[in-house]
DNA sequence: AAGCCGGATGGAAACGTTTCCATTCTTCAC
DNA sequence: GTGAAGAATGGAAACGTTTCCATCCGGCTT
């Protein structure tokens, strides 16, 4: 592989100085015509491509955000990723992105690497933004961020979320209104996430306004595909729940797999809705209820309150998008014999 | 914010020269043992972190790959970009990720990036290897790149992927063994992939074998889910299609939901095989029926490829990673009434 | 005791840009 | 015709590293 071309090797063969070719390639400063076309000239030939270390160094700004998320595989995230990306790009931004797969360990080498590369901010999820190290270490070096997703209880972090607990609060009331009187909870692991402990909170005091004692509580952890066991001892007697609501969609999809695998029928005999609103939802059978967030938006959303912030300052801003509820054929009304 | 530590605010504080303190911090030539203490302890008051722009620029070598995929919510392309992520961080590389959305202008405009960033060397999936011309560019500066599932025709350019006509192949093999004998196939547009190319092929070869005339082809855009209307005109009569094969997951999803709007039952009056193995395939009802890549050991091969691949001849390599028939209740028998 | 070796350290150059400042040259007003 | 203004251009510094080379020093061999 051979040497790539720098600007000394364009002046050279345009016959004018390294600043002249830079002034004219980035259109600053004035140039004669005839100069102006020998240094595109000599570019071309060359296929010159300025460094972007070499700019960076020099500026002292690179343009560049870090965005770390737990997994590129679950859509949701995914999908946020691209939101960033889109807006990133029409801003004359790049994007260095991480995924720390729920490791602790590949976090924080994740969120050195972001460091070292000197972005000039943060987009990110975690698992608890309220007991976050990488957070932390963000707040140290006075590097801005803003959170998506994650909605801190108690510090005040900027951050791009819905409004988790109004948004569970409308799935169980639908729920409700659709006959269901014992609805449990499928729900990411509570230490883990502030999300999943956010919407527990939600469906709990849906169901205390609604006079109904809270059904099964089902702590999973991520990841976890498998869940027949865990759900099958909730699911005898007459007393089980005709509806779980599960913290998030790849949960739900999972948990109506199990139910279907244990044998009973979404949504004759359980209904179950899920959280998120990722597409696919829409093509399986039955289609996915879900809370719907808006995650293109939500990644674009959290973008330029990081770029509009820079200046400005971050510290505790919030920012809520409007959730929908998707009805779907995974959930329907209660089952009348229990009505 | 304020200014980050330099290497140079470091050997102030530890009162040694820079050269000593890089050297120490990076383990490379001899220091008194007081010495390291020092320049440790004065990095770590400084929480100093090298600019890995300041150390590339010296270096002439990022340690840096790019990635280039055409969307990031395909679960197939998320999970390949995953196993990249994985063996890139353990071979102690960075990752830079661009994402064109089936975007000619983005393409261009992301490789120009990663150029500019002077990564080593790609590993990237495009519409259609044979004819790139982002292939072209990097062919023409000589960087060193590896093709991920794509498979080109004429080009000898370095790629892993699976035997694309091998695998459609077993797919129709197995439709056919199963009573089928009208197959359809929903593939994605010809001109925009060279796997979907193949995959017809496959298709072909395998009905011909079986001496089974080929059923209806569709051709539809990437991103259109919804496909009732074009399925519609093929399931009139009699003679329809007791079973479609998908060039890849999404489609399949995609399909089996409009035969069921359509009042089809799958797999009772007609079966759905896809071909990639995305993981939400098992999750739903009926559970998908697929041809499984290894898409994350697609990724982690690709880079493998590329990193061992970086001094010695890349030119026309390619690695062929098995591939196998996932079974799903997508795909049964052949209604009777047809045999 | 003289010379050497080798370990510890510092000075300085280099990487590829951008940009400040200085220089040259043209043009125009007086 | 002289001076000034301003446009075009070049020289050189700076950004944060790594690394080559030189220097210094203590201790060993002979």
């Amino acid at each position: 592989m051979d040497r790539v071309a720098t600007i000394r090797d364009v002046a050279a063969r345009a016959g004018v100085s390294i600043a002249t070719v830079s002034r004219v390639l980035n259109g600053s400063g004035n140039a004669t015509p005839e100069t102006m076309e020998k240094v595109r000239a000599a570019a071309s030939d060359l296929s010159f491509r300025p460094s972007t270390i070499g700019r960076n160094l020099k500026a002292a700004r690179t343009r560049t955000v870090g965005v770390l998320v737990p997994s590129l595989t679950n859509p949701v995230f995914a999908e946020s990723v691209a939101g960033i990306q889109e807006a990133a790009d029409e801003a004359g931004y790049s994007v260095l992105i991480a995924s720390t797969d729920y490791d602790p360990a590949r976090e924080s080498r994740a969120i050195e690497g972001l460091l070292s590369n000197r972005v000039e901010g943060l987009v990110l999820t975690v698992a608890d933004a309220d007991r976050s190290g990488s957070l932390d270490t963000l707040d140290e070096v006075r590097l801005p961020y803003v959170l998506a997703y994650n909605q801190p209880e108690r510090a005040p972090r900027a951050h791009v979320s819905v409004d988790n607990v109004a948004a569970s609060r409308a799935v169980v009331e639908r729920m409700v209104a659709l006959g269901h009187r014992r609805i449990g909870m499928i729900a990411g692991r509570f230490r883990q996430s502030d999300r999943s402990r956010r919407r527990h909170a939600g469906w709990l005091a849906a169901l205390d306004d609604a006079g109904l004692p809270p059904g099964p509580v089902v702590e999973v952890d991520f990841n976890e595909l498998r869940l027949s066991h865990l759900l099958a001892p909730h699911l005898e007697g007459a007393e089980r729940p005709t509806a779980f609501f599960a913290s998030n969609d790849m949960l739900a999809l999972a948990t109506i797999r199990a139910l279907r695998d244990l044998g009973l029928s979404v949504p004759d005999d359980v209904s179950v809705c899920g959280f998120d609103g990722i597409e696919v939802g829409r093509l399986m059978t039955p289609s996915l209820a879900t809370l719907v967030q808006p995650a293109r938006a939500m990644g674009a959303t959290a973008f330029e309150c990081l770029r509009t912030g820079f200046s400005d300052d971050l510290q505790g801003r919030a920012v809520m998008l409007p959730f929908t509820l998707r009805p779907g054929e995974s959930l329907g009304p209660a089952p009348s014999k229990s009505s």
